[in-house]
DNA sequence: GATAGATATCGATGAATGTCGATGTCTACG
DNA sequence: CGTAGACATCGACATTCATCGATATCTATC
């Protein structure tokens, strides 16, 4: 299978324009669209601002789950949803699992919306 | 009833910092993800991208409901949304409704995803 | 003021989503 | 090996959401 076909949404949000220089295409619009409802959820944008200011890069599933009111499961499919986009990359070290910001899909997707202003 | 009481959303993204810079505050978070899930579907990333990059900064609405499959309410309801959470701008001229992007918003939230890196 | 056209609102419906408790899997350590 | 702890998966449930057809509202024109 040609690597285009299994583009992950954070591949595709690198080689776009933005919103405001052209008007973005159906199928693009299809494809970014998943990042975002991603981010689109008071917990995970909570998850991935934890993870991505955390002091060394990463965190630990063990600290985040401290830091909401809801069961471990929950945390846990919250941070699959992010993972399966492509904006949290996995590690897994003994018995813990640590998760990291992929900085450069924010950056990317950050401009495909705020920038060329 | 004082301002900070009927903050709308993209009024509040102005106020925080990137998101890998510090961790979001749950409050912060529950105001600014109603602006991302206006943005989180693929007709209204089209929408508001197709009003973004517009030749005056501004489309007629009788413009935007021939681009999309879709029925007229449908469209009339996207609309709506990207409106309620601020990013859209509504005025009426005639009986056409034009609708303008709110740039500084979208700047805003842009570096609210990307910024800080 | 009756009509036509542009847009918004309403009510209904099927699909997607956030949450939970229960359970499974995997790792380390007696 | 059996037990404990960390994390993931499963199945269920309630809520939210995208969409539609029908209808309302508003404006210009005849």
């Amino acid at each position: 299978m040609s690597k285009s076909l299994t583009l992950t949404p954070v591949e595709t949000v690198a080689c776009c324009s933005p919103l405001v220089s052209a008007p973005l295409a159906e199928e693009t619009a299809e494809r970014i669209a998943p990042l975002l409802k991603a981010i689109a959820d008071p917990v995970r944008l909570r998850l991935l601002s934890l993870v991505a200011a955390h002091a060394d890069g990463e965190a630990c599933v063990c600290d985040l789950n401290g830091a909401f009111d809801l069961s471990q499961p929950t945390i846990s499919h919250h941070l699959k949803v992010l993972h399966e986009v492509g904006l949290l990359e996995r590690s897994k070290r003994g018995v813990w699992v640590y998760y990291r910001a992929r900085r450069e899909a924010l950056a990317d997707l950050g401009s495909l919306i705020g920038g060329g202003l």
